[in-house]
DNA sequence: CGGGAATACCCATGCTATCCCATAATGTCC
DNA sequence: GGACATTATGGGATAGCATGGGTATTCCCG
């Protein structure tokens, strides 16, 4: 399932704010609704990555090959790990949101929700919108297509 | 089960500290509450490397696939046994930080809890902070975000 | 053995998160 | 277009968590 689309939702004063429906239908646990959602700040943006919990599973899982001790185990560990949390839904569908991935995000009164294919974004709204406009325009600047492959790296 | 994210805890006057409920959770015993933890000084960090039970034993079980008095197995078997300690829990949740692995981490007031996958990590909060920075930077500079796979090697 | 320190067990407390119910607004179906 | 379901939001009550301290017990050193 993928996450498309932006939403804007209020964030109530316990810091708890509704989980867009259509993301949490994209969500679809096997076993009913879904459960928990994966949190990290994004290390390029202010904002906050959202991972499907069985998504993160899947990147973690290349960890378990590494040895145990080794140099790349542990950095991928600490950056993976350390500042990823998992919220779980209440009954309304919400999720609190974690203080300091808030204020890191600027986040106060209103979240934007941003989908992006397999995982989605939470932002301040008017941050979400200046970083999608500023998107745009460099892309018709550099005439971006769409590549059916990842392409090697930015220019700059 | 997996241990997310940093939490930072109290230590009080006596030493002992609690261990955040997620990472309880994750500790998940089969019969009932969890009962004790392994708690080893991290040979690379300052911190204090802690592994479920389990976890451990069954890295001792891979130990034992190593040639018996081999210099790697006696490495190894000393470094993983000889310093590690089992501590237990009292009924709400807190452990005694042992003396000699607190000073050896710098810990006095507050005591850094790091998810790290299959294990956690109990750091000075202000070391851990640092560190975790420069895990992040440093996976950034090479271009490892969030691989899926075991990346061959870094380019550079 | 006796005394002191370190540890384990117990209860108390403020705070936060979670559960649960209510309501308004929106969208959907026939 | 009207009845109903779903969604977003708000708030009160409760349970769980982190923290503090008192006290009994154990261990060790003399």
């Amino acid at each position: 399932m993928l996450f498309f689309g932006t939403y804007v939702n209020k964030v109530d004063r316990k810091g708890r704010v509704s989980v867009p429906a259509a993301f949490r239908g994209a969500l679809q646990h096997p076993a009913g609704a879904p459960e928990a959602i994966i949190l990290r700040p994004s290390h390029k943006e202010p904002a906050i990555d959202v991972f499907p919990v069985d998504y993160f599973e899947s990147l973690s899982v290349s960890l378990a090959d590494l040895d145990l001790f080794s140099d790349e185990q542990d950095e991928l560990s600490l950056t993976l790990f350390a500042s990823a949390l998992q919220v779980h839904f209440d009954g309304e569908g919400r999720v609190l949101l974690p203080r300091e991935m808030a204020e890191a995000a600027g986040i106060t009164t209103h979240a934007a929700f941003v989908g992006r294919g397999h995982i989605f974004q939470i932002w301040e709204p008017a941050a979400a919108e200046a970083s999608k406009r500023e998107a745009i325009e460099r892309a018709r600047r550099r005439g971006v297509t769409l590549p059916r492959r990842r392409p090697a790296e930015e220019p700059k």
